[in-house]
DNA sequence: AAGTGGTCTAGACCACTAA
DNA sequence: TAGTGGTCTAGACCACTTT
């Protein structure tokens, strides 16, 4: 009854003491995998199988004809979405337009963000948030790339029903950018909203829009605005790889 | 100018269409590896790096001796905090004691978990949000692993600090049903949370807790409870898998 | 050109599951 | 006991980076 841990899970225990004990810091070179297989005695296919137990666990990245690499941490963003689209913290700070973009040149860093305009049947899920049919239904999609100092730091799709919308400044492809965000340019005032934040692992598509390392698991964020009436008005759809965010909320315990 | 494609993305992307085109439904059993490796003409080590790639993104689990299975999705149990420790909330629905508990009771399902209580020196983070010393204060710890239906759902962690909570019933290891949680039960009122969420892979130790499949990756909610006075009274950090959790905010725009 | 990780092969034996 | 995935070997060639 002696051992039956593989040989890789163990390689990878020794690699991972070494990381947490600090005598492998963040962005240091690891060994060659010909080094490893000399060093453990065992074939290069059991190196690479010990790799990338630790690539998965987010511990490693690994470049093509450079090396192994533990992995750095970025300097998070944090985003407050209690405040995000907060009325009173637009007028007391005198943003105009959007609140994200204004976070972040408050922290000294350079924002922008692509824009994308289109008119489509909204995917199931935001259909039924904003009470629409699936089947017939349409909605103006504005897609937004946002970067952060010309880094891709998250994707924010959001889906207007067409027929509120018509006419209006949302339709153009410009960065519509009015007090109180591109709704209220419309005329369309969110009074309430309702997140839901699930997570899980990127789709190949967004692994390459946010240009992802291994294993780099993302939140997606859902939030639907409602108006004085409880009726829905957008849902915007935030992807927030896990390595570059903070997602915060107050909370008052009335 | 041709195919550089990996022949084992090739194969990845195929399966994949396969899945999402519903050919392969949820829970259905994949061909054999050796069937595979006929069918694709290939060797076997590139059937499983095709099989590998598409575990990592979540869509296949394996099992030694079965087969590998496209990946059944969890009921996800929606948590809603804005309400989850509301003292009004409370009130009207005379739930006592655990919030958490009432609210999956409430499902029909069966709620339990194990707590585990010590007392400590506070990792780094925990000392931050308590305005503790790190190096020398000390905490007492409840540990929690969370069970809905006997099966492990979430692990929550509560950080008091020790000289808060002295001589109270916050040191007795029974599951403490006060009004008002646990710290209400000391006679310590929260009056406001600051919550952070970040998302991450989780670690071996939470693998094993938590019986995650591969490549389920977590949120980590950190909520600071604070009195009337502002100072900071509780760090309960729960860590919720991806594949099991919905994260619910209800916000205002004003 | 040399170094390093990425892809791929062909085969062997082990560990677990189900018939 | 047969079937299936898990571990491991030894070696080859390719693609990318750096010198």
């Amino acid at each position: 009854m002696a051992k039956q841990t593989p040989r890789y899970h163990a390689i990878a225990d020794d690699l991972r003491n070494q990381i947490n004990r600090g005598e492998l810091t963040p962005g240091r070179k690891l060994p060659t995998e010909e080094e490893l297989t000399t060093h453990y005695a065992v074939s290069r296919n059991t190196v690479r199988l010990a790799l990338g137990r630790l690539t998965e666990e987010g511990l490693l990245v690994s470049a093509q004809g450079r090396g192994s690499f533990v992995r750095e941490r970025y300097e998070p963003a944090v985003w407050n979405w209690s405040v995000l689209e907060s009325r009173s913290v637009h007028e007391a700070n005198h943003t105009a337009g959007d609140q994200w973009a204004s976070q972040i040149a408050g922290n000294g860093q350079t924002p922008h963000q692509e824009v994308k305009v289109s008119i489509r049947r909204p995917p199931a899920e935001v259909a039924r948030q904003l009470n629409l049919d699936s089947a017939t239904a349409l909605t103006v999609v504005r897609e937004r790339v946002r970067y952060v100092d010309r880094e891709p730091y998250a994707l924010a799709d959001s889906y207007f029903p067409e027929a509120l919308v018509r006419d209006t400044p949302l339709m153009l492809p410009e960065d519509v950018s009015a007090p109180g965000g591109v709704l209220a340019s419309a005329g369309l005032i969110q009074v309430r909203f309702s997140d839901e934040i699930t997570v899980r692992m990127p789709t190949r598509d967004e692994i390459e829009r946010l240009v992802l390392p291994a294993s780099t698991p993302v939140a997606v964020h859902m939030r639907t605005g409602y108006d004085k009436d409880g009726q829905p008005l957008r849902v915007m759809i935030t992807t927030l790889p896990g390595d570059r965010h903070v997602i915060r909320y107050d909370v008052s315990a009335d």
